[in-house]
DNA sequence: CTCGTTTGGTTGATGTGTCAACCCGAGCGG
DNA sequence: CCGCTCGGGTTGACACATCAACCAAACGAG
């Protein structure tokens, strides 16, 4: 089971770095929500949708906005919006051209500029002030190359599987 | 609504690395998660469980141990083991000292075998060789400060919320 | 006009994650 | 012996994600 410097398996540092990667995103992904639900009562999800609506100035979206903003596919999205309507965090409001508008409630603007600090606090925390400038400049760089590599080949195997 | 340079906020390049980072992270574990499902019908929490298992050596495990190695909670671990039974990845086989034993089927055993390496090349393909070495070098490094330190923080807050 | 396709959105079934409650046997103070 | 708590594990209810099917208006070609 060696002799296989050359194929598809990773070597001991690189399997390291990346276990080490994986740990640490499932970390802080689960101590920013955890945090984002015990003191405010908000998911991550909740969180990015009201973060997007209340970016938007006039605090209104058409849905698809919303996910094409958030990469979610629409069927998530349709459903994470009724449970958010539920709970009073936004409203689907009727609009003249077709299809409702997506609103932020009171409630909801409540809820993001109460989280938002506390959340971006925590960012900076635990992620930007760890890796300091330098080495986060080098993360957003590769970052935005990986996510470019991952859509040309994505463009160029799987275009519409004909 | 500005002048917060040294509030919580993250300036405009902090916030670029940021969302950067989210969505490449997405981007990595929808593509590698896809393709694992396609191709060899496993989610990413069956190839979690089955690499641990297959590499234990003799294959079998007391759930506690894989719950240790992948950090999840026994809920949510007893959960995807009795549905990986069902599918006949594992088997939860009785042993002499009380609590069952978790252990590989030969199916599980075939499926992680084909599918491994696999994954593994997409890893590198798409993550590994984008970072480089040096790069990928300073990743684990700071993906081990962080979790270091979130692990430091929760020691000292909320040790036990007496 | 009409038919087929696309677009924006909803719905239901099913698989998965999370929380809290519970079960049960082991260790232990009294 | 009793009653504790504790560790390992299960269960049920619920939130969430994913997939495929569906719906209805708009659009475009014939």
């Amino acid at each position: 089971m060696d002799g296989v410097s050359k194929g598809p398996w990773l070597d001991d540092d690189e399997q390291k770095a990346w276990r080490s990667y994986l740990l640490m995103h499932r970390t802080l992904k689960a101590h920013l929500e955890r945090h984002l639900q015990r003191e405010f009562g908000l998911s991550g999800s909740d969180f990015e949708m009201l973060v997007n609506l209340s970016e938007s100035e006039s605090g209104r979206m058409r849905a698809f906005e919303l996910g094409r903003a958030t990469q979610w596919e629409k069927s998530r999205l349709s459903h994470h919006l009724t449970r958010m309507e539920k709970r009073g965090l936004i409203r689907k409001e009727a609009c003249d051209s077709r299809y409702p508008e997506i609103v932020i409630t009171e409630e909801g603007m409540a809820a993001i500029k109460e989280s938002a600090p506390a959340q971006a606090a925590l960012v900076r925390q635990f992620f930007v002030d760890v890796f300091g400038p330098e080495r986060l400049g080098l993360l957003g760089e590769v970052s935005d190359e990986i996510v470019e590599t991952i859509g040309e080949h994505c463009a160029t195997d799987c275009p519409l599987e004909t």
